[in-house]
DNA sequence: GTGAAAGCGCTAACAC
DNA sequence: GTGTTAGCGCTTTCAC
């Protein structure tokens, strides 16, 4: 034990000063209905009197429970999920929960190894990782509550935005500003949230008709975008699709720089709906995610797991909806 | 104890199926060279066959070490606090510690109280609130070890990353341009940064004889950019240096929805150099700061702490450096 | 180099 | 309603 400056107060001085057992002193803070009214207040004040703050790993190594919930996220450096965090984050406080996070930096072996990691450490883990497959991800699962974040499997409980609804938002606009050939910027490879926006527009695009080059995958980041603009502008098109907001602004960045105008010869349009894309240049078109929402509801399916010891497994869809700014137009007469 | 499809392997486990005490598996696995290195790897081989995993609980009650650090950052929505913590995070998991977060919402109370909620969970914390009273934090540093970032406290070691110098190369740099009166919308009142910022920029301004309005203070977010605009505007200035670059991109859009050219009519500075500064409208000039040394540095700081068990008081200071875009130029000719 | 055993701080039977 | 006590899973003396 590290005597930092103050020494530790444990259930046994407070029993002490208060006249009561070890045992009074644990129900008086955990289960204040056995205990006699009296004796709970006196309990309580020696206790706050002494600054006692009950062991979390002495009562955990019994409980089996650490009041922790653990989350996983593929890079912080994106607004996206750092709005995600946020939100979860203070949902699981007020829930008295105190919150791990994990940046995997898009590796997805990392994502496997950091639920693990975190696996005692925590009461369930919030996975927002498109990257892992599947089947490991059910095998996390099976070892520890677990719900996931914009990603859908079998029996895992989740949140969802409708990512292919906002896809097809984004190109019955295009189609009617009068696009008929169209660059998407893939995400990764291997992301659920890049496959549901491909599927989303695919459909979308047989249907109205418009023609779409698919270019990537590209790191989704901004450098990702800056490296893809170069690609779409020679692809011949008059719009170009990123596959999120944080790559839609390296292509705008690219563009100008390419002294390219927007939306005049190329409309762009982004995907998420981060606070930036209103103040970019111009400011972005794009999906608005309920970010907020999702955050607190997966948290809330994650607890109710926790507390009902089944394997709650609902999977809760929230629509997206178009945002349309100033990057997108009709295309250029020829 | 949850059993979650699968059974704990516990230490006895290991120790049963390699045939010996469960002192030996537990020096294996935490002071390998006490053990003799065929039994060792023996050890090692059951325990990874078992999928053994150490109950951190456990481990934490008898040593009194989590392997856990906290971070306290006032907003996690503020894409300079995310990354700090994408580093710390970083550097924390090369170290073979896990993090816990907590966002304050800028709110100096919950940031005592996180960092007290926090204290039994953690070996050490990481403070980026610049809100909470000097007092405060002393008691709180006194209690547990703990480390600023951004914050100058004697006797509490540090990262520090140079504002007021900061400020005095913007100060510089409008001078040249030929700015006479300039406005300064304030962050927080009792902001560290915030008076640091103020204190450069009150000294650089003397020197260059430039005058200063100060206005606010504002909540140093997007939305108290949009609403300290409006009464920058009115104060009669040729340029409006914001706190940060998040209210500076609230100060932006809102300049552009009054039709105030920016930088014809009246220049803007931000404060962070986050990505989106280089790709508003138009790109901001602002201060650029070395997030991510910080972020490890302060982790080195904060462990370095726990490791020599003295209260370690380093101070270290990171220069900060002007980037000039297109938001400032030379004030309007009357 | 290895084992036996004490005990970290707490909760949950089980008595009374 | 309260006390006594076993023991959660591990590390760490102390023997040998």
């Amino acid at each position: 034990m590290i005597y930092h400056g103050q020494v530790p107060v444990t259930i046994r001085d407070v029993a002490a000063a208060a006249r009561v057992s070890v045992a009074t002193v644990s129900r008086a803070l955990s289960s204040p209905h056995l205990v006699n009214q009296v004796t709970r207040e006196r309990v309580l004040a020696v206790a706050t009197e002494l600054g006692y703050r009950p062991s979390p790993a002495a009562r955990s190594l019994i409980t089996g429970r650490t009041g922790n919930i653990g989350i996983v996220v593929p890079d912080l450096g994106n607004p996206f999920f750092t709005g995600v965090l946020k939100s979860v984050q203070a949902r699981a406080r007020e829930a008295g929960y105190a919150v791990l996070v994990a940046d995997s930096d898009e590796d997805a072996a990392a994502e496997e190894e950091l639920v693990r990691m975190m696996a005692k450490q925590v009461d369930g883990v919030l996975l927002c990782s498109p990257g892992i497959k599947d089947g490991l991800i059910t095998a996390l699962a099976e070892n520890q509550p677990l719900t996931l974040l914009n990603r859908r499997i079998r029996g895992i409980g989740a949140t969802l935005m409708d990512s292919a609804g906002g896809m097809r938002q984004i190109v019955d606009h295009l189609a009617d500003l009068g696009h008929e050939r169209c660059a998407y910027l893939n995400g990764p490879r291997n992301s659920w949230s890049n496959r549901e926006r491909r599927r989303g527009l695919r459909a979308a695009a047989r249907q109205r008709n418009v023609e779409i080059v698919e270019l990537g995958p590209f790191p989704p980041r901004y450098d990702g975008g800056v490296h893809a603009a170069d690609l779409a502008v020679a692809a011949d098109v008059t719009a170009i699709l990123a596959y999120n907001d944080v790559m839609a602004l390296g292509v705008l960045a690219r563009l100008r720089d390419l002294g390219i105008d927007v939306p005049g010869r190329l409309s762009v349009t982004g995907f998420d709906d981060l606070v930036f894309a209103a103040v970019c240049a111009p400011p972005l078109t794009t999906v608005a995610m309920p970010v907020q929402e999702a955050g607190r509801r997966a948290v809330d399916l994650l607890l109710g797991q926790l507390d009902h010891k089944e394997t709650a497994t609902t999977q809760l869809d929230l629509p997206t909806h178009l945002i349309v700014r100033a990057t997108t137009a009709a295309p250029p007469t020829r």
